[in-house]
DNA sequence: ATCAAATGTCTTAGCGGCTAAGATGTTTGG
DNA sequence: CCAAACATCTTAGCCGCTAAGACATTTGAT
């Protein structure tokens, strides 16, 4: 670790900062194919990727916006089809977003290619080098999770 | 290769979509300590990784943005002291970008600490592991670009 | 039970950035 | 030398965002 040359550090920095603005890009493609704007995008990403419905506020909070944007971010992705308002029976204030199961396949169309290159980029490891490298991401990921949220 | 379990690419899948969505809050937090629109602070990050300086028409292919939005975005980083318009010499239609060297600190400082996660995730693993990662981190790279450029 | 305060979402006014189109200034080629 | 191409800037109009407050529902204290 010590004895690491800076020459390792540059290149891994790179690399990151590399996969970071093409992210950014990806999503914006992604979103563009979807007939949607980033921000819409975003929203919809976080209501697939939690567990249950996400409510209208919870949204607001997670994606740093303001409450009356998520109400035009959901009256857009409604109106499109990929999500819809339901009413939370328990608490009649809140408005549960449930991502339309159907439309997951449009939707899909762009991370199946990105699934098809991971495969293809993860063909060219054995077993344990995947091993290896599922800890880099895993290690890196809960790294990354904890700087963002306090930076 | 065709022997790998199904549940390692779910759970490779996962750790991407995972990293995808922290490295776009990641930036927005960037831009926000910097005082810039996320707009403006991937106009920079453009700039900064180039390797001399972009003119205003460059920034608007990569970034995607009209020329006149360009326009606004030079003005807001140039008033903020981020970079300075230079025309260029050559062909004075031209307007080369600059970014200020001296601030490259200010707008250093949630890089470093992005720096230091990374020592700090590159710690726990030896040499030989480090090679594997890097050999991983530079084949995604590229493929994701390939992937990028063509969605 | 009742009602004030808290909570969750929606609505509205105003602002700012984006696009598209055209203006301005510069270069190129015939 | 001039017309066409080129690079950037300017402007008008649009759309999404924020902030503030309206509305509906729930909670908690009495």
């Amino acid at each position: 670790m010590f004895g690491m040359e800076p020459e390792v550090l540059e290149r891994f920095t790179w690399y990151m900062r590399e996969q970071s603005a093409l992210t950014v890009m990806f999503h914006a493609r992604v979103a563009e194919q979807m007939g949607l704007s980033a921000t819409d995008e975003k929203c919809l990403d976080l209501a697939m990727r939690a567990d249950g419905p996400l409510t209208a506020g919870r949204i607001a909070d997670l994606s740093g916006l303001s409450t009356g944007a998520v109400t035009g971010v959901i009256d857009r992705l409604e109106r499109a089809g990929y999500v819809r308002r339901v009413r939370d029976p328990h608490d009649r204030r809140k408005v549960l977003v449930e991502v339309t199961p159907g439309d997951l396949d449009k939707l899909g169309a762009p991370f199946e290619k990105a699934r098809d290159s991971l495969v293809e980029v993860l063909g060219h490891f054995d077993d344990d080098e995947l091993q290896v490298i599922e800890r880099y991401l895993k290690l890196q990921t809960e790294t990354f999770r904890r700087r963002v949220i306090d930076t």
